[in-house]
DNA sequence: GCCAACGTTGGC
DNA sequence: GCCAACGTTGGC
C-alpha cells in the first residue's frame, strides 16, 4: 500500500532564495537547515509530498507558491564547506549531521500574506503560526492544507 | 532597528 | 542536569 503523502510548509527568505528563484531554476537543494527539529522534519519527507513555499523576513511575510519533494534526505554538502555561511566545523563525511531535500516548483501562486493566514479561523492551529514559533519547517495538516490551496488557487 | 521567543553552549 | 549567557529567527 502506498504511504500517505504529507504537507509542509518551508520557510525561505526571499533575499536568499525566493520563489521566483525556484521558478527559474526549477529544482533547488534545500540546503542550510541548521535546527534538529527542523532536520527531523526532513527526514520524515517522502518523494511527492508538498510544501508550501514561504516567504519570511519579507515585505510582506507569507505563502508564494507550491513546491514538492522530489527527493528525500540526504547530507546537507555545505556543512563540510568552511566558505559557507552554514559550515559547521562539528559535522564530517562520516557522521554528517545536517541533511537536505530536493524540492521542485509545483506553482507559483499569489500571495497569501501572513495577515491573512492568522485571520482565518480554519488556520489558527497551524503549527507556523502558534505563538513563538521560528521554526523553518513545519508540517501542515491535510484540512489546512486543502484550506489553503482552495484560497490560493479559487 | 527593536525585541520577544526560542535554541544552543558550556561552566559547574 | 541545571541554567546563565549568548545567538538566531522573524514579525513588526
Amino acid at each position: 500500500m502506498a504511504s500517505k503523502r504529507s504537507y509542509w510548509l518551508m520557510k525561505s527568505e526571499p533575499e536568499v532564495f525566493s520563489i521566483q528563484a525556484l521558478r527559474r531554476d526549477r529544482q533547488t537543494h534545500w540546503e542550510g537547515v541548521r535546527n534538529y527539529q527542523a532536520r527531523n522534519h526532513l527526514r520524515s519527507m517522502r518523494v511527492d509530498d508538498l510544501v508550501l513555499f514561504y516567504h519570511s523576513n519579507a515585505e510582506p511575510p507569507g505563502v508564494a507558491g507550491v513546491a514538492r519533494v522530489c527527493r528525500e534526505a540526504y547530507p546537507d554538502d555545505s556543512q563540510f564547506d568552511r566558505k559557507s555561511p552554514y559550515y559547521d566545523p562539528k559535522a564530517t563525511r562520516q557522521t554528517p549531521r545536517w541533511m537536505l531535500v530536493d524540492v521542485k516548483l509545483d506553482r507559483k501562486t499569489r500571495l497569501m500574506p501572513l495577515e491573512e493566514m492568522r485571520a482565518h479561523k480554519a488556520l489558527e492551529k497551524m503549527v507556523t503560526l502558534r505563538r513563538g514559533n521560528r521554526l523553518s519547517i513545519t508540517p501542515v495538516t491535510p484540512a489546512e492544507w486543502n484550506f489553503i490551496v482552495k484560497k490560493l488557487d479559487g
